[in-house]
DNA sequence: CGTTGGTTTGATGGTTCTCAAACTAGGTGG
DNA sequence: CCACCTAGTTTGAGAACCATCAAACCAACG
């Protein structure tokens, strides 16, 4: 089992073996979370700081008349709450998609890093601009494009982040449409016809509810996805 | 001529007057922009970071087919661009919209202050997570809710800030329909129907191209805002 | 006094929502 | 093993929202 974490904030910094140590000791405390379960809620001050491990989870939040509003993914490798610590209570709550294994890391444990572990500081650091990056990114789709090209978009987003950690299988995306119309802002029912067309136009493909991508580059096109707003190192 | 700077830091930080005296020696260097202009363009690897001191800027994007997607506003004591120094290069533009006043301060410096003034270092870390908040809640706001709700939205959005750094004149907002179009991702022909539908409900008034706010509270209600996700310290 | 940038108004069309219902697959209990 | 139930997907028809295109209007400015 690879330690994903590592494997993110090598991207934006350069890890030694000891860095790498300490995250696998502190990746060790984990549960397993089933599908749609909170991880924090909207409101709580938390004790420990959590990273996905395994599974897909989001940021959302409830809207008055009760729709929910997904404003990011977290895939294997990405931290939940680093900020809490400043900011006090969660404004927006954090939960699974699909089942996941979950880390949790106490407060000192993470002041500790930030203060001995330097070159993870860094790579935090650079983890959470970025992550400020991809809210921008998502801002400009959902603002500009249509939502066959907003779909394709996040798909290419997604199959990226995925490579970035070194997802070992080929990417395939089970989230059900529900979900990502939600992350979108349209319909369930949109989502359906934006999937069907991008599916007749040979830009997905479809297999036991998992999306696959046949290829990266014509997706890329379509949705005019440029890879800079992630700042991955250039391999990528 | 009062520093917005320390006045936007005291809301996530308590400054003591030596933290708002080492502002005022910062922010002595600005110099006057004219509107429409670029503080910084992407691709930039700027020396400077800036801080709005005066006016109304934003950051942006232009999608190839030219049209441009506003993500952020920047109102006086606003940072444009702490990250710089750890993500590289810029992934977006920040730009002018009113003449404004704009303070440059070198990277040595912001080191410094980061280093040496720890509570100061602690209310720009508070301000780049709200930074981060409002941008989730954008989010949710172009996502779900119909361009009357998202305009009036906005609106609260903007009162409630320019309040929380005691901007000195009652709430007047001076942006062209173009630029509130590129900022809601909306058409300026449908910006236009917007506001004057807002301003027959008695929301807004009109005068001189000034949008101000009859009755925030009325308008707050209207939109479903929730000013949670600003932070702000309760007495706002 | 023409030019320019911005606002306002109208007509038409496309994208997406809403409502409604049928269908599919997986799981559960009789 | 089958009947039922549930969550999710698929399809259709009509309406609402917003975009597009076009043109008039207005105020500031040289």
């Amino acid at each position: 089992m690879r330690n994903f974490v590592a494997r993110k904030l090598n991207n934006g910094a350069v890890l030694r073996e000891s860095d790498e140590a300490r995250l696998d000791e502190l990746v060790r405390n984990w549960r397993a979370m089933p599908a749609r379960t909170d991880i924090i809620s909207q409101g709580d001050d938390p004790e420990f700081v959590h990273a996905i491990l395994d599974g897909i989870a989001c940021r959302y939040k409830i809207l008055p008349d009760g729709r929910r509003s997904i404003m990011d993914l977290l895939i294997p490798g990405d931290f939940c709450d680093m900020h809490i610590a400043i900011l006090g209570r969660m404004d927006h709550s954090i939960g699974t998609l699909t089942p996941c294994r979950v880390a949790h890391i106490s407060r000192p444990e993470v002041e500790d890093l930030l203060q001995e572990y330097p070159r993870i500081a860094r790579g935090m650091w650079w983890s959470s601009l970025v992550d400020e990056a991809i809210l921008r990114e998502w801002l400009v789709n959902m603002g500009q494009r249509r939502s066959d090209r907003q779909m394709a978009h996040l798909l290419c987003e997604l199959y990226l982040r995925f490579a970035a950690v070194g997802w070992p299988e080929a990417f395939s995306l089970g989230l059900t449409q529900e979900q990502l119309a939600d992350t979108l802002g349209i319909t369930v029912v949109h989502v359906q016809r934006v999937i069907t067309a991008l599916r007749q136009d040979g830009l997905i493909e479809l297999r036991d509810r998992q999306i696959t991508i046949p290829d990266i580059a014509q997706l890329m096109e379509f949705s005019e996805f440029d890879p800079d707003y992630l700042h991955l190192p250039p391999e990528h």
